[in-house]
DNA sequence: CCTTGACCTTCCAGTTACGGGAACCCTCAT
DNA sequence: ATGAGGGTTCCCGTAACTGGAAGGTCAAGG
């Protein structure tokens, strides 16, 4: 299989094959032209990586999965808690953006939206004026 | 004012606010001896981009935001419009993530976590068969 | 036989928003 | 003179790719 058979099936673009090969995340052969060549075990490993990534882990993390799924002796609890890092991750982030999703929609809210200048949503970053109705 | 004082005031690291002098965000003036000099404007223009990275703007978005500030004749309009594109973004980022955390969490609950190898996470990105109780 | 088109290759640069660290200058106090 | 605590520039590194240039390979068609 060719890059392009393996971007089709795995849903990855060549560009992002090539680079995973570059960091080592998997090691095609090569033939004598030079063109890479994948195996199944390949693709699978992509097509894991492209769902672990789905998922939001890093590349290193991922590296770590295809550790854990190539390793048949492997404790479940190892794969859990990378998971479980991962979901506490996730967790803060999302409460980052509910953040400011809160500030910013109330202040969006408020602004006229019209074509005078007066605007809560500058004046609260400018801090010269409290937002009209809420707290930061 | 120097640097290190405006970046106290505005809780910026220096390096941060050496980097938005580069890329034009603001445009100390120097003292003979090279040090930068920071008056109360610039100092104001830093709190505002510290609270609007605060709130997710890019610095793109920011230095649009400053030039909206900076005109006394802007239409709050615009100034909405941006934010609610913002907002839309966050929208999306967030149910990315909710995403991510449904089959996240369900899958750390369906894994036993002790040492046995058997684990639902790696079944599923491995997709060679179904999570436990759950559709992706 | 030559060319065209669709593949593939490598390499280089750019993205976002900085952070680390080296090497060096300025100023003041001891 | 020296040390501490400012400041300066410059360059590299980050994450995970994406875009593009320049060029090799291969099968089919005229």
């Amino acid at each position: 299989m060719n890059i392009g058979e393996v971007s089709k099936r795995a849903k990855l673009p060549a560009k992002t094959i090539r680079y995973y090969e570059e960091i080592g995340l998997i090691l095609p052969q090569r033939e004598p032209n030079g063109y890479r060549v994948f195996r199944a075990s390949e693709l699978h490993k992509l097509e894991f990586v492209g769902r672990a990534r789905a998922m939001g882990f890093s590349i290193e993390e991922c590296r770590t999965l295809l550790a854990l799924w190539d390793d048949r002796n492997r404790a479940s609890a190892d794969v859990r808690a990378l998971a479980a890092r991962h979901l506490a991750v996730i967790e803060a982030r999302m409460d980052d953006l509910r953040a400011m999703h809160a500030t910013l929609s109330d202040l969006v809210t408020a602004c006229a939206g019209d074509d005078r200048p007066d605007c809560p949503i500058l004046s609260t970053l400018a801090a010269d004026g409290a937002p009209p109705d809420r707290e930061l």
